[in-house]
DNA sequence: CGATGACTTGACTTCGCTCAAAGACAGTGG
DNA sequence: CCACTGTCTTTGAGCGAAGTCAAGTCATCG
């Protein structure tokens, strides 16, 4: 079910430097903090590292393919991957970028509803599901951690849903931008990394790859944004862009 | 926050005849069952009940605005309702259609995200949120039954992302109805009742109610779908319905 | 350095949106 | 019980924006 993989096994106790377990992002359902933070403590992870297997994959690989007999799921701790439907006109939906501090393998019915495939080279950890399922249920605060970051990927779905909603290209590809700057906001001001090609773009926005390509040369020559490389852009017009985003 | 309601309480012990709790329904994890089924026990339910107020809402009162704060979660027991976005432009996007056994209200950072508003009377209960949580941190095996049901939610959600991706109006008309169908399969054999209006509809799908309204009148002239008044259907042509929902 | 895949650009078509007006329905009050 | 009225819905005409088809350019990796 899993490409090539290199395993390292995560439960050798100790936490290794940069890596201890699992982690999982999301906003607070209360008052207060008004971003995305990390939700489990170290204990917590730690707990999860226990029965993780650490596996790292190059780009391009297939983690597990829709309608599979699901038994594990995924915690993304560094890359990139794509989650997507293949329709029956042969046309792609992606359904969601998956990033660090993601999860992703919540299955439906035994089975994989959508395809995984990584971007970028990615490490993550796999944990079996019904290992995980154990610990939860022994564990009502460390699950309660899962609600928090369900609860935060089911609006992320929704404002996904606006966006492809929108009629403009450009606009859509602006709010694409915001999406990804505030993923890649460790590099800070305005610079943006597009790992995904213009055609997983397209796909995740429901455009076609043409539309996205002229939206892009389109911001470049309104001097909103500046793409050096296929891969890098970067916000000059602030003002301008957001009100690109917000004009819908 | 919450407009003219009929307030009884649900604490007064003893189970009523057809209420009994709050109730939610999705799609199992495992394999075998291959729809939403209801995943709380008797005992769940009344578990939850003990910390509830049930609400009777007539149709189009507003249940709670966006951006208020947020202090209760609801548990839809008969009606629909819609949780909705307004944009800057005016333009409206309703981001889901709430049926029996759903939830709402769940918050962000203090406050809610969509505003939701009665399509039909709507009965439901309303359990305050700190309650809740309190709830959920002593029982993980009642949490586990919401983890399910927002997993099944995310599904939804994605599903709609995919829905309102199409290009073609009558497919997106097609798809809806076809949740619809799922919604109201008690009816049984093609017959659908639609409570929302075509606009509601619109916004919905990402279309203007023109092309509803277009795309509805068009189902009917190719035979495959049938109005018996503006708020029931019925699949005459099932073999070229599916056609149409699967040609994406 | 050459080839494959990714991206850009252009011409043409299509389909849904906008604007506008007329037609059905439901709830209200006489 | 029925006419009235506001809302919801249908239908039409014209326009604009994105899709499709088709070349051509660029980059990336062997």
């Amino acid at each position: 079910m899993i490409g090539h993989t290199t395993r390292l096994r995560g439960n050798d106790n100790h936490m290794e430097s940069s890596e201890s377990g699992p982690t999982l992002r999301a906003m607070p359902f209360g008052p207060g903090v008004k971003e995305a933070v990390r939700l489990l403590t170290a204990e917590q992870r730690a707990q999860l590292l226990a029965i993780a297997t650490q596996v790292h994959l190059p780009a391009r690989m297939v983690v597990y393919r829709e309608g599979t007999a699901a038994d594990s799921i995924f915690f993304v701790s560094h890359g990139v991957a794509k989650s997507f439907r293949d329709l029956p006109s042969g046309k792609r939906r992606i359904v969601a970028f998956l990033f660090a501090d993601d999860v992703f393998g919540l299955a439906e019915a035994g089975h994989y509803v959508n395809t995984v495939q990584t971007v970028t080279p990615v490490a993550m950890y796999r944990i079996g599901l019904a290992e995980l399922i154990d610990v939860l249920h022994r564990d009502a605060r460390l699950e309660f951690q899962f609600l928090r970051k369900l609860t935060h990927e089911l609006r992320k779905s929704q404002r996904h849903t606006v966006i492809v909603g929108r009629r403009d290209a450009v606009g859509r590809v602006a709010m694409f931008l915001r999406m990804l700057e505030q993923h890649s906001h460790l590099h800070g001001n305005g610079r943006i990394t597009m790992p995904m090609t213009r055609s997983d773009t397209a796909n995740y926005l429901g455009l076609s790859l043409e539309a996205v390509s002229r939206a892009c040369r389109m911001l470049e020559r309104t001097g909103v944004v500046t793409f050096t490389g296929r891969h890098d852009a970067r916000i000059v017009d602030r003002a301008r862009f957001d009100r690109l985003v917000a004009r819908l």
